[in-house]
DNA sequence: ATGCCATGTTAAC
DNA sequence: TTAACCTGGCATC
């Protein structure tokens, strides 16, 4: 169940295994048209929040999107036979990658990539994000944070665990709004930091010291102080705050 | 063996 | 706002 950290995570380990190759591609399951991709060679393979997009020279782009319960099965040896539900497999005679149960898994023109680029706000995890156009987009948004950094449009890539710990080393509450451009700025900051930690070390990662550690997320009490965790629905998840650490913005 | 939920998103009510 | 998607992990039977 993957956020932008294990999506960029996968980005970087097939690029290094795909990139500049040809690779065989095969739909064991069938749900997918791979024949016009079948020993084209792959140009890049990259992370866009929770989106991957792999180009090739002569075929059209491939996204995917791993949804909640996609994941991406590796074998170092590629005459492995693939399990029956396999979406895709891509393949060199050095490794093959299987996508399991992926929400999306299509062929895009370039119109259609560039308006599903255009969709998405800043990633954190990019090199060519805008912070000041992440910043503005924060700071402009009217629902409560909570709801806005779920948001795609907004930033792309944080997903329900990285909302419940950013907003913690922030202090920030989830049902605060008008952070301005001082609390986008230091939430940003610190998605870039921490959600690099993540993509590196392959979890969530919000205490560099304790990395398998989670201050509030589907904590029952708060890490640093033992207060009891409060959770509700927001935007549709379950958010996760300390009453202590994170106080909750004056209503009315 | 069975049921329920989840690090997500879309589309249908 | 809710169901659906249809896997994996964990609690429960």
């Amino acid at each position: 169940m993957p956020e932008g950290h294990l999506l960029h995570r996968y980005a970087v380990e097939q690029a290094g295994a795909l990139a500049g190759r040809r690779v065989r591609a095969t739909s064991p399951q069938g749900r997918f048209d791979a024949d016009p991709y079948d020993g084209c060679r792959m140009r890049t393979v990259e992370a866009y929040g929770k989106h991957l997009f792999y180009v090739f020279d002569d075929a059209r782009a491939v996204h995917v999107h791993l949804g909640m319960r996609g994941l991406f099965l590796r074998y170092d040896d590629p005459a492995t036979p693939p399990r029956g539900g396999t979406r895709l497999r891509l393949a060199t005679a050095d490794a093959a990658f299987d996508l399991i149960a992926p929400s999306r898994c299509e062929a895009l023109d370039e119109p259609e990539l560039a308006a599903l680029r255009a969709s998405l706000g800043p990633d954190p995890l990019r090199d060519d994000a805008d912070e000041a156009e992440a910043v503005r987009r924060m700071a402009a948004a009217r629902v409560p944070v909570g709801a806005a950094i779920l948001d795609q449009a907004v930033w792309a890539g944080v997903g329900n665990a990285w909302r419940a710990e950013l907003l913690f080393v922030t202090g920030l509450h989830p049902a605060a709004r008008g952070l301005g451009p001082g609390g986008a700025s230091r939430l940003w900051e610190a998605a870039v930091r921490y959600m690099a930690l993540g993509r590196d070390a392959g979890q969530v990662v919000s205490d560099p010291s304790a990395p398998d550690e989670r201050w509030v997320y589907k904590r029952e009490t708060c890490r640093r102080c033992g207060a009891p965790v409060r959770s509700w629905q927001l935007a549709g998840r379950t958010a996760y705050a300390c009453p202590v650490d994170q106080p909750e913005p004056a209503t009315g």
